[in-house]
DNA sequence: AAGAAAATTGATAGATCGTTCTAGAGAAGC
DNA sequence: GCTTCTCTAGAACGATCTATCAATTTTCTT
């Protein structure tokens, strides 16, 4: 599997927008990053570091969604799914220093006033991540419109605890917040 | 009320950075935006854009807390005042464009893997925040170690929604992740 | 009023930014 | 063999970045 160069460079610079931000990501060091030639960059992505930038969010929010099918696939019940989730993510956390959060908050915070292509992108990824939270949590038996707020608190709960946690170095945030989040699926799935 | 040129500086270094960023804001565009002469950035901050980043992040935290605490003495109940301060971040989304959201979250997460500095100036404003909600909480009638969850979720649910709301021009998160808010605060009430 | 000290200022420096461009290497098709 | 296309490679450009510093203005002291 000889990773092909467009995949190296899609995936450091995924890694870099996650540690720096993305005007904090030059291209000279996206391509030392991916160890690839630095006209590459350019062949590959003719559109520039926007170009660029809208691919790794949308592969980017892409795989994070995997990540959570996959967890969701491991438990019987939405419960034990989400308290999974958030455990989860705080080794993650813990096992890389802090750095591999989010693969787009960062991103869309610092491009939601200054760039609306890549707003977009970001508004996209999230819209699918809600989409898909809501039709789970509704297949677990929860009704509709609470199911599509259980999702955003999740999904809200999870981003805000990222946020804490990297800038405070500590999990608590996580784990705090994975309970809040199980006591919402918890309530929401006894009215139903 | 003159509003000192250092006053000027700092102003417009926050909310320029609540806009781009830390990264994606310059010296040279916080001078022109606070109309004071460059130099005088420099003479005011003679430890450069980290010094003044540090500076920034520490009063936004501080105002951003007297504003709960002002909300909070609108109120009686905690119900009714954390419902008014997620109510009222939805308006001022919507009134500013979706540019004003959480005065340092996206500075936080630029410099959490980049700049220790600056890490901790945003990881002391968090746990201020912290430690005041959940006295905030405790004053309520919760439970110590359940008003520092409730604190925790309150907190990440609206910084996760200032995420979700700035990138999909929307104050629906906000309005979801507010009814969350509540009801595990009411649940917390409820339990004591 | 005069001179010293402090505060203020904008031109400038050196580095780095995103991007463009030309040139060459290697494989595939005719 | 020759052409064509994809990919590699890095030099060069103008703009912009943070930071410095000598010059100027203002304030204070005598």
């Amino acid at each position: 599997m000889p990773s092909s160069t467009k995949e190296r460079i899609l995936d450091s610079t995924a890694e870099l927008f996650r540690r720096q931000g993305y005007t904090g990501t030059g291209m000279k060091q996206i391509a030392a990053e991916a160890r690839a030639p630095f006209g590459s960059v350019y062949h590959f992505f003719p559109g520039g570091k926007e170009e660029l930038g809208a691919e790794v969010i949308r592969t980017s929010g892409r795989m994070y969604m995997q990540l959570f099918a996959v967890i969701a696939g491991e438990h019987r019940d939405a419960v034990q799914a989400v308290g999974a989730f958030f455990a989860g993510a705080g080794q993650t956390l813990r096992e890389t220093e802090y750095a591999d959060a989010c693969p787009i908050a960062t991103v869309a915070l610092e491009v939601a006033s200054t760039n609306d292509t890549l707003r977009e992108a970001t508004a996209d990824v999230f819209a699918q991540w809600i989409a898909g939270a809501t039709e789970y949590f509704v297949f677990a038996g929860v009704e509709r419109a609470r199911a599509r707020e259980v999702a955003f608190a999740m999904l809200s709960l999870l981003e805000g605890a990222f946020i804490f946690c990297r800038a405070m170095r500590s999990t608590e945030p996580m784990e705090l917040a994975g309970e809040s989040a199980v006591a919402l699926v918890r309530a929401a799935l006894e009215a139903s």
